[in-house]
DNA sequence: GAACCGCCTTGATCTGGATCAAGGATCTGC
DNA sequence: GCAGATCCTTGATCCAGATCAAGGCGGTTC
């Protein structure tokens, strides 16, 4: 299921002079790696090793002992919690940039899985634990980002328990908008990597009303559905709606 | 609104040794302060000031300037987020022990009102971020702690997307319990401090509904309604609802 | 290129919880 | 003790979104 396409032979693949190191990964300014001075970047680069994975690959699973910590440097992640009786919630998405393993839990509370060819880096749990326990500003960053996390988290509480399924899509369309943005994607369309079904059990809807209202939107120009994603034609109109 | 009947005169009540400084406070184990050092938590209690507040009282609100952190040592308090058209959405609610201000962001996202009597240590933000750089190890217990309610926020998400309203109801009043025992009170009866509306706003229910789930409940034994809380009378059963 | 498969869409119907509308029970102040 | 306010409960009706049921539309396989 899971692939690591990386490093098949077993050799690590450490970041390497021909594939540039962490002083220049295009997404250092927008991860934690941000909070290190090139000094320390060096130290946590010789912790980190690239790996890819396929679509569809298991970056962890819920309940797994949580060996490590993942900064996505490409593709998009759904992160799912599941319900015994076999129901599930899509808590979100994680894109470039984004870092996954911020609360450092002992186990993984989520199931982190790739929807587009996926590569991170990865670092050893106890290593990057030991790093942070000796660095108070990167754990600083950690927790600023935790707390933002945190507001992401009541924003979508609030979607969830307070609006209608307009609403919530026309939302979730912004925000991922914004974030595309934040990591200085400004594509014309808005790329959906995840499913209809992604989207419906994150929403807290099903696959059925999410297509309808999609469609809707579209039939009222204030999107225009193409393969891959959607391009969102009436901005005003959407934010008066997900505002 | 807010009242602070604590120092009416203008004059710091800092705690003296007639009401039993920080080193007695009866909630330092179950909070924050538990990762600090006699030392230095006398250091932290020169900079806290207990704070009483009255029955729908306004610790901090919402969009204001964040100018103290808070550890509730009294009473209960409601934390909501509202909408620009007045929709209102309860986030959570605190307990004796709880920390508000985790991410100590420049403003409130969310609104705190007493539900009960409460007092509480108030840090000056300034002065207790000083002490967090100074001390890693509290910001590593501040990230716990932060990284803990980040799950929190994860099951509520999961509770408001994916369950029924018998599920909703069942699940807050196990969680509420559970949330009592780790802070040692262990009454037959299951105090609610808020209101109807306030448990129907945590879970994205109407008043009408939380009433008739609670009747409900009562009449088929799982509950028993008293004044100013439940009793708790079938727990399997209850789990088996909430779980 | 036919058969299959995983998505997405669309239509018809059903239903859980919202909404609307009264009361009833407590509490508060005078 | 009574007027008013606030909170809680209960009943009747309604509706947004769930559920059930077909297709449709690319991909992929052989």
């Amino acid at each position: 299921m899971s692939s690591e396409t990386c490093a098949p032979n077993g050799q690590s693949c450490r970041h390497g002079r021909s594939e540039g190191g962490c002083a220049e990964c295009k997404v250092r300014l927008v991860s934690v790696c941000a909070a290190l001075t090139s000094d320390e970047l060096a130290e946590l680069e010789s912790l980190s090793r690239r790996v890819a994975y396929n679509p569809r690959g298991t970056l962890f699973a819920q309940d797994e002992e949580a060996s490590a910590v993942y900064n996505i440097t490409e593709g998009a992640v759904r992160l799912l919690r599941l319900l015994p009786d076999g129901r599930r919630h899509v808590m979100g998405f994680a894109l470039v940039g984004d870092f996954l393993g911020l609360a450092m839990p002992e186990r993984h509370t989520i199931t982190a899985e790739a929807l587009s060819p996926v590569t991170v880096c990865r670092f050893e749990r106890r290593a990057f634990q030991e790093l942070v326990a000796r660095k108070p500003h990167l754990l600083q960053r950690l927790h600023e980002r935790a707390g933002y996390e945190l507001g992401l988290a009541q924003d979508q509480m609030l979607l969830l328990g307070r609006r209608g399924a307009e609403e919530k899509v026309a939302s979730f369309l912004l925000t991922l908008r914004g974030r595309y943005v934040r990591i200085g994607l400004t594509s014309v369309t808005l790329e959906l990597p995840m499913g209809r079904q992604d989207i419906a059990d994150h929403l807290g809807l099903t696959v059925e009303t999410v297509s309808r209202t999609l469609t809707r939107l579209d039939r009222e120009k204030a999107i225009l559905i193409v393969p891959g994603g959607v391009r969102l034609l009436d901005l005003p109109r959407l934010e008066r709606l997900g505002g």
